[in-house]
DNA sequence: TTTGGAAATTTTGAATGCAAAATTGCGATT
DNA sequence: AATCGCAATTTTGCATTCAAAATTTCCAAA
């Protein structure tokens, strides 16, 4: 299945930066790189269009997509929304073993922060959005989600907090376990959505855009 | 740009039944018929199939995807939550002559409930909920939308209605003319969300799933 | 030196070609 | 008559080719 294959390898590159935000893509490079041709490569491409990871230019090829502040909060909101009602499905269909899963990744999530360790903090922390998706048992919500958080995990996961913020979110973190565990889908959803605001001002604050100026090679 | 136009066509030919729900797809007779050879048709059906309308089978070619129960509930949940979150940013964002425009839709379609026209009702029903989400400006948000509501468009605006229903989601209506008149956007969130759930039980009582006993054939 | 513009080169978009996989058709065997 | 197996055909996946568009190069003129 070479071009499943393909889509994944570039997706890769893309979010890890390999491919910088605005480059071009050329075509024929990436063929040699992938030892492919040309035909499985521009099918990727044009599927990565889509999620809005590639930008198509016609007759002037692809360039990986900038992430400006606009688009940043675009999909933070959307993420809020996405979450939210993620926590409210799940709160209807989780079972006890799971909430027990995101109870340990909470108290190891806990333990980072208290060791002031950011990256074992996010790593739970990813864990645990994760798992609430899962649990509301909907693919095209799982799917929407994994689309849209791939854009904005570096942002999301890299960002750093003032130690404020990181209480503040752990805070609500400890909110977000107690309304799971009495399966309070309502004050579940409502708790993420704030999490996630608060996320995305931080981001936003932070200035994690891609879009700043363009040197006239970018165009 | 024949690329995008193919997408378009077949995505057409997929939402019309033009193309029956779970029907192969052979490549040669669509080239055919859209006059195209099969490098754009493909580069479509890949497209295609990220937003769920197509199923691609390794070396067994396309077919056009069928609406499943379970594939109705998500889609109208996922649907539910992206439709609560727009309401609430369009409260933050919508003008007064977007409300203006809405509110002459929501009163037309009150007259077409009154006279028991069905179609006309659904065409400006569709419209508000349709500039309710563009109001949110948001263009991720949007697209989402699109391809999310395209999948169950036939289900959401075919399936009839019983007086009772058609009188309760005419009050629920009026209360989000209300809501957003007072930009009241959790309570808008809240009644949108409340008012999807009734339309996906509805939708779903109605059984209008596409996942009825294959034939043979149909392997 | 800088600018204008045409030719050469590169790159893109789509058609065609080719090998591998899957499907079909047909006949032999039970 | 039904079933199995194998060859013929079709269909798929990817590579290659070809034409059109864009980009670059290079040279002449201001």
């Amino acid at each position: 299945m070479l071009h499943t294959e393909v889509v994944g390898a570039i997706r890769a590159m893309l979010l890890e930066g390999e491919i910088p935000p605005g480059a071009r893509i050329p075509e024929r490079e990436l063929c040699d790189k992938l030892q492919i041709s040309r035909t499985p490569l521009r099918e990727a491409l044009k599927v990565l269009a889509v999620d809005g990871l590639v930008q198509l230019l016609p007759n002037r090829g692809a360039r990986a997509a900038k992430l400006t502040d606009k688009d940043l909060r675009d999909l933070f909101e959307v993420c809020q929304g996405l979450e939210a009602l993620a926590g409210e499905l799940a709160c209807e269909r989780i079972g006890d073993a799971q909430v027990a899963t995101i109870e340990a990744a909470h108290i190891e999530m806990a333990q980072h922060h208290r060791e002031g360790d950011l990256a074992g903090y996010y790593r739970c922390n990813r864990l645990i959005h994760e798992a609430i998706v899962a649990a509301a048992d909907n693919p095209v919500l799982s799917g929407l989600y994994e689309s849209v958080t791939a854009r904005i995990r570096r942002a999301r996961y890299v960002t750093p907090m003032t130690p404020e913020r990181w209480a503040l979110a752990m805070q609500e973190h400890d909110a977000i376990l107690n309304m799971l565990k009495r399966r309070d889908g309502f004050g579940l959803a409502h708790i993420l959505h704030t999490h996630l605001r608060h996320k995305r001002e931080e981001v936003i604050r932070a200035g994690f855009a891609e879009d700043g100026r363009m040197s006239e090679i970018d165009r």
